[in-house]
RNA sequence: GCCCCCAUCGUCUAGUGGCCUAGGACACCACCCUUUCAAGGUGGCGGCACGGGUUCGAAUCCCGUUGGGGGUGCCA
């Protein structure tokens, strides 16, 4: 295939502020496609309107997509291109529709539709200026002539796609300002940039018809389209800002990995063959088809998301965990910064490996090691030490440690024949002890924890806590 | 209102007329393992929306119903 000849995909988010997963997972589906075909990922801020572009929001867009692994420096990535840098070129094209007949003035204000509607009994508006040779000027907006007959999208995920022309009315193409709308500047940069691939959310598909009659009456052949379905929330709405979670920032974050977010989304949709949804990235860009993808609506489940990165967590080496793990325990507040030991996180790092799905958890999990004094949790103390063996157990563990060979083998031992002794069972005379010094009833394993804790210090909690017992 | 799309376990999906007694994953439950909690192992629960066709045979094809979603701007 000569590079001339190689398919161009375009991915257009909009400044919102934010990156949607919706436009992380278009994102995802665009970049393994020009991957596999040796294509471009052309990257095209959409907005008409020059004063919403920010270089902060452009910049976010660009590190968002490298998170993702779409890489900005890479060949087979172009742009960032910026629509509202096109105006001149979006209005030039309406010029030629107009000459081309395909297009006409109205005087109309949406008011005016609006009424005339509303006498008509009609929905929208009823083509009024269509004969009325209107020839320009402040106060007057372009309209596309919609032809009669009908138009047919072929959509490589859904097929074709029937539109009656009479159920698509004569749309605006340059407002009564004179700057180009949306739809028109979408589909001249789309020419211009010599698009052959466009995929995209379903919610464009109604549109999809006139961009199509627009490509025609601008004498070019329409992309392939694939519309792919919206991602819902639990109610099953399109997700949105206001109601759900949807900034890919955030789940970056809280320590989301990129790898278990690529993978998560590239399952809603669409299945890699086989037994496991857990597959590399190189195999989804070889498997990846639009003509797989699913019809219906996707969920986005946290709750999925979340065993994923536990997943991919627990696949890390004990090194890129730790590596992984060093920004949230930089910026943490669980303990004050400079009380920090990067050798004790080190040590105890393997065994919070497999207890966290996200790296946002590690600080809590691992605080007791760095805080001055464990944070006590009340109800743990209460439940634990109203048991009756919890003074002895404290006392008596206490004073063997003092002298005890220090590893968590024989400090578990001398607890086991503590309890065996007694006819007790580990699960219950550890309790109070992981209290003591850790201030919680679950965490990572407590010999271990006591063992890099040190001695000294352990000894010291322990006997805080029998202090405490009074 | 009008137009368009969609419909397999709770969720994400496999399934493209016989390999389906519908497979997997997440969640959930149970058991095993176990120093708490996890992880891991084993097992379980659970689904083709409904009604008509077509066919020797339908989750798969057709029609309808119902239900959901999206679009319908001088927004993007």
């Amino acid at each position: 295939m000569r590079m001339t000849d190689a398919p161009r995909y375009r991915f257009a988010p909009s400044p919102t502020g934010f990156f949607h997963v919706g436009g992380a997972r278009t994102a995802l589906y665009n970049w393994a496609l020009a991957l596999r075909t040796g294509g471009t990922f052309v990257l095209r801020i959409e907005d008409t309107d020059e004063s919403r572009n920010s270089p902060e929001w452009t910049q976010g867009i660009i590190d968002a997509l490298s998170w993702l692994g779409i890489d900005s420096n890479s060949p087979q990535f172009e742009g960032p291109y910026f629509q509202s840098h096109n105006a001149a070129l979006h209005v030039a094209a309406a010029q030629r529709i107009f000459d081309a007949g395909h297009a006409y003035w109205c005087d109309l204000t949406p008011d005016q539709v609006q009424e005339r509607a509303k006498e008509t009994g009609k929905q929208g508006y009823d083509g009024y200026s269509r004969d009325r040779g209107l020839t320009g000027g402040p106060g007057q907006v372009l309209r596309f002539r919609v032809p009669a007959g009908s138009t047919v999208v072929t959509d490589l995920v859904r097929g074709d796609v029937e539109f009656a022309n009479d159920t698509i009315e004569d749309f605006v193409l340059l407002r009564s300002n004179g700057s180009p709308m949306f739809l028109l500047a979408n589909v001249v940069d789309d020419i211009e940039m010599r698009i052959t691939n466009v995929v995209r959310a379903e919610e464009h598909l109604p549109n999809t018809p006139k961009q199509q009659m627009l490509w025609d009456s601008l004498g070019h052949t329409p992309p392939i389209w694939a519309h792919v379905p919206v991602l819902v929330n639990e109610q099953r709405k399109k997700l949105s800002k206001r109601r759900d979670k949807v900034a890919l920032e955030q789940y970056r974050a809280e320590g989301i990995l990129p790898d278990a977010m690529i993978n998560y989304l590239m399952t809603l949709g669409w299945a890699p063959a086989g037994d496991t949804e857990i597959v590399p990235w190189s195999l989804m860009v070889d498997e990846f088809r639009l003509e797989d993808v699913n019809h219906s609506p996707a969920f986005f489940d946290v709750k999925k998301l979340a065993a994923f990165n536990g997943d991919y967590i627990r696949a890390m080496t004990i090194d890129g965990f730790i590596a992984a793990c060093a920004p949230h325990l930089e910026t943490t507040e669980a303990w004050p910064h400079e009380r920090f030991n990067a050798d004790v996180f080190a040590a105890i790092a393997p065994l919070v490996q497999t207890r966290v799905v996200t790296l946002s958890e590690v600080p809590a999990m691992v605080d007791f090691f760095f805080l001055q004094d464990p944070t006590i949790d009340q109800a743990a103390w209460d439940k634990t030490m109203s048991a009756d063996f919890a003074r002895d157990v404290l006392k008596d563990f206490a004073a063997a440690i003092a002298t005890a060979e220090w590893n968590h083998d024989s400090l578990k031992q001398i607890l086991e024949s503590w309890t065996e002794a007694r006819e007790l069972k580990l699960g219950k005379t550890q309790a109070p002890i992981r209290v003591a010094v850790t201030g919680r009833t679950v965490g990572p394993p407590l010999f271990e924890s006591i063992e890099i804790l040190g001695r000294e210090e352990s000894l010291r909690r322990i006997t805080a806590s029998i202090a405490r017992l009074g």
